[in-house]
Order: structure tokens, then sequence, then C-alpha cells
DNA sequence: ACCCTTAGTTACAAATTATTCCCTATCCAT
DNA sequence: ATGGATAGGGAATAATTTGTAACTAAGGGT
């Protein structure tokens, strides 16, 4: 995404930025392996099309990798890499942060 | 910038997402106010232009908020709100993420 | 009279991102 | 023969973000 960045923090976003990324990355420490539509229907409101995209920007940037069974109908499977796990702090700061200050969420009984 | 978000980890990035605001904060962080021209030094790559929407972005989301001195010249202070504080281990585990992996980040002697 | 400063704004162009809709391949079941 | 399932790809378009450059106000200094 940024082609260079002097701080270490334009980096990292730079990396999750996307509009889809984190929620990929969230999904993905919850459970280790899903397969393409598995993310599909957990992301209601992404697209197939952005789900693929970002799933392709996130594994380019080494975050996370896939698995494709050659079978019919095809199989991948969708899980973090090594570099992709270090990013939990970041992403559980995020969520923590969104469920302490956003009061829409989870308001009504 | 996004209407609506079902997941806390959006509604977290919705505010950070702007190309400078992450370093903004980051800076606020180190030092709790600084005038316009300030911040502007410290990110040279952001333009004029840029700096004043992502100020303008942060206040509106809340996590910051300005001063304004009726002077000639004028004069702004910029500093975190108390829902800006709230960032920081967000901020931190970002910059702790860039510092870690970039590797292109102060390698050279 | 003219320039400098600060903290912006405006107009416009360019680049990046996101959305929509439809298309592919292959095998299996009906 | 047709339709379904899976994991996407392509093209066109729309929306958003970012960049560039010039402009403003108001007072002070020379």
């Amino acid at each position: 995404m940024a082609k260079s960045s002097s701080c270490a923090i334009e980096y990292t976003l730079s990396l999750i930025a996307g509009k889809w990324k984190t929620v990929i990355l969230y999904h993905l420490f919850h459970q280790p392996v899903y397969r393409f539509n598995e993310l599909k229907k957990l992301m209601p409101d992404c697209s197939q099309r952005m789900l693929s995209l970002q799933l392709k920007e996130l594994e380019k940037a080494g975050l996370i990798q896939k698995k494709v069974y050659p079978v019919v109908p095809p199989k991948t499977e969708y899980s973090l890499t090594k570099l992709g796990q270090s990013m939990l702090p970041v992403i559980k700061a995020m969520d923590k942060w969104g469920l302490d200050h956003h009061n829409q969420l989870n308001k009504e009984p």
C-alpha cells in the first residue's frame, strides 16, 4: 500500500489499513483456519470480491497464508503466519478499545 | 468515515485509519501539546492540507481537542482528549510492531 | 507600501479503494 | 441437460482519499 514509511506506525498501519483486514485477522485469531466462504459468512457486508482482494493483500504482506487443495469443488484454507500472529497485540488492543468505546454496540438487551 | 460498524475493530479502525492520524496521536502522546506548525514540522511528508483535514477528523471523532488563541498571528494548540489518551495501547502496539518488523527502518549504521 | 507570520481554506487534479454484476472451471447429483 | 457448490477473476463504475498550488486574514516590522 504505502511505498515507504519513515515511521514505524505508518508501516504497521499500511499493512492493516484495508477495510476488512483487521476483521479477517481477528477471526483468524479466534479460529486458526477458515475457508473462503466461511470467512465470507462471518463478514456479510464484505463482498466476495473485496474479501478476495483483502485476503490477497494480507497474503502478500505475509500476515496470512493459504493452502489450496486441488479438489472439486475447490477448497482453500486460510491461516495466520507467524508474522500474522505477532499482530495479535495490535488487533486485541483495537478490539478492546472498540468494545470499550462504541456505545452503539450491544446496547439493547 | 465508516457509517456504521457491526464490529468493534472496524469501529476503532474507522477512527484512526487516515494516513496521518496515528502519527499525530503518536506525537501527542510524546508531547501533550503541539501547535499546528510544530506538528507540520514533525511530519514533513504531510501537506498542510492533509494535516488540517486529519486534525479536523480526529477532533470530530473526539480524540483530540484544540484551543484557539485569538491573537495575531493565530495560535492554536492541539492535545489529546481523555478518549484520545485511551487510544494509547493501540498506538503503542502499532509502534512496537512496526519497530519489530520493519527491517528497512534504522538498518544502516 | 510591502513583506512576514500562523493557521488554515479553496479549487482542482490524480490516485486509490470499494461496489456491482457477471463470468469461469470442474465434478456430482438430479 | 441442468443446476449446485466452491473459490475466485474481470470490467466498469462510483466513491473516497490524497496531492498540489495558490489564496486568505490581521497585525507587526521596515
